[in-house]
DNA sequence: TAACGATCCGGACCGAGGTCCGTTTAATTT
DNA sequence: AAATTAAACGGACCTCGGTCCGGATCGTTA
């Protein structure tokens, strides 16, 4: 089993002074919504409204109105309890896209083909690259606003996740290749600041991105039949 | 003329008040090195002293140890011209890339082929792509504190520059294809972010990363004669 | 050289992220 | 049910990026 070990779930800092509480990623069990695993009820319980409170700030203020103050506010709990929870503020807004991409990781691992299992590798990475962008066109700007300072941005668990993916189908794909520099370049096109500078910024439509990102893998795996 | 209209150039953002105050970006003028067009004599003093403080910061804490009030204070000037002069901290961190920077796209419009003009469109690619993958190895660190935010991170001159002249050549090169979505993904192979990643978490030496770029450019371009 | 206006300076001020630590509370044990 | 302990809570506090505006300075014009 390749990925085992790094689920997306929101990376759970539990941040007490001591120890690195590294990310302790929940293993695949698709069907079952394990979250934080063994918290205290009253943590639980402020966890939810955390949760609730953020989302309910994105949608009237936008990612910007995401304060961990406002948030704490709004949730009714004490400032320290959001940092106690989610480590911060990236880590807050990655536990808001948790769910979503749970449901994306879920249905490339097992979902039906071609995304999923089943498929022969290069239509699977056209498959995984169009639904890659659909959902970075969603909600981009909570995407943007989660995105980590530079030196943790290819660390964090649902880009592992989506990295080994990528990998493991460039291998079979092309076996003899540098696959490793292969799949970052493949993950670069799918860069949420990227999707967000082409759409927004250069008005390309998605068909062109995703049309692009066609070509990109033909020609990086070289399937190009006719030319 | 391509790219005229985005040299490098600190971004001298003199954000008085009123007026956008966009890039006005110093045109070629390869040999002059025309820094800030019209400046007071104190303005322009107080912005060396600025440079240099930051410099000295730098190479003694690093650049997490580049605080806009630290800078100020080791420039004995106000916290408030720092911001004047360079809009913010990643302006201020620009500026210090800024002459590297300058020389690095000299050697792109005019320099000695192949990184010049002069050789064909490929091999003026894959020598980019060692000039650039040199110059992210070099102060790495100030690169990735100078990142901008993600919605800027595209808008950002020197970019631009790179950015266009890889288009260029890519037109040159493979004249069918959507030169400007390849462009992207070219460049991000060379982001300073995947550069960090690779060489320092990875631990991937940078004949690898050179390797893998010039695997990159015949992929992409087609240029592989045998395989 | 005196006066004037544009530009610049400086540091008080603000908001937001992140830390700390004394206090409270949930689970467990006796 | 009382005691115990590990965990969670809350909000004061710190730092740092960024803004603002009254006052000082420079360059120019008369």
């Amino acid at each position: 089993m390749l990925y085992a070990g790094f689920m997306s779930s929101t990376l759970p800092p539990f941040p007490t002074p001591q120890e690195p509480v590294e990310n302790t990623p929940v293993l695949l069990e698709l069907g079952t919504d394990v979250d934080e695993p063994c918290l205290r009820a009253d943590a639980a319980r402020n966890r939810a409204r955390l949760l609730d409170a953020a989302a309910r700030l994105v949608a009237e203020h936008g990612a910007a109105g995401v304060t961990m103050e406002a948030v704490a506010a709004a949730a009714q709990v004490g400032k320290g309890t959001v940092f106690r929870r989610f480590g911060d503020r990236t880590g807050l807004l990655t536990a808001l896209l948790d769910h979503s991409e749970r449901k994306f990781q879920a249905s490339i691992l097992s979902g039906p083909a071609p995304l999923g299992p089943g498929a022969p590798p290069v239509e699977r990475l056209r498959a995984f690259g169009c639904a890659a962008l659909r959902r970075a066109a969603d909600d981009l700007e909570l995407q943007l606003a989660a995105e980590p300072c530079p030196d943790r941005r290819f660390l964090v668990p649902p880009r592992q996740v989506r990295y080994g993916h990528v990998l493991m189908l460039l291998r079979q794909a092309v076996p003899d290749a540098d696959c490793e520099l292969l799949a970052q370049t493949l993950m670069g096109y799918l860069e949420p600041a990227l999707i967000h500078h082409l759409t927004r910024q250069c008005h390309m439509p998605m068909d062109r991105l995703q049309a692009g990102w066609f070509d990109l893998v033909e020609r990086v795996t070289g399937s190009g039949g006719s030319r």
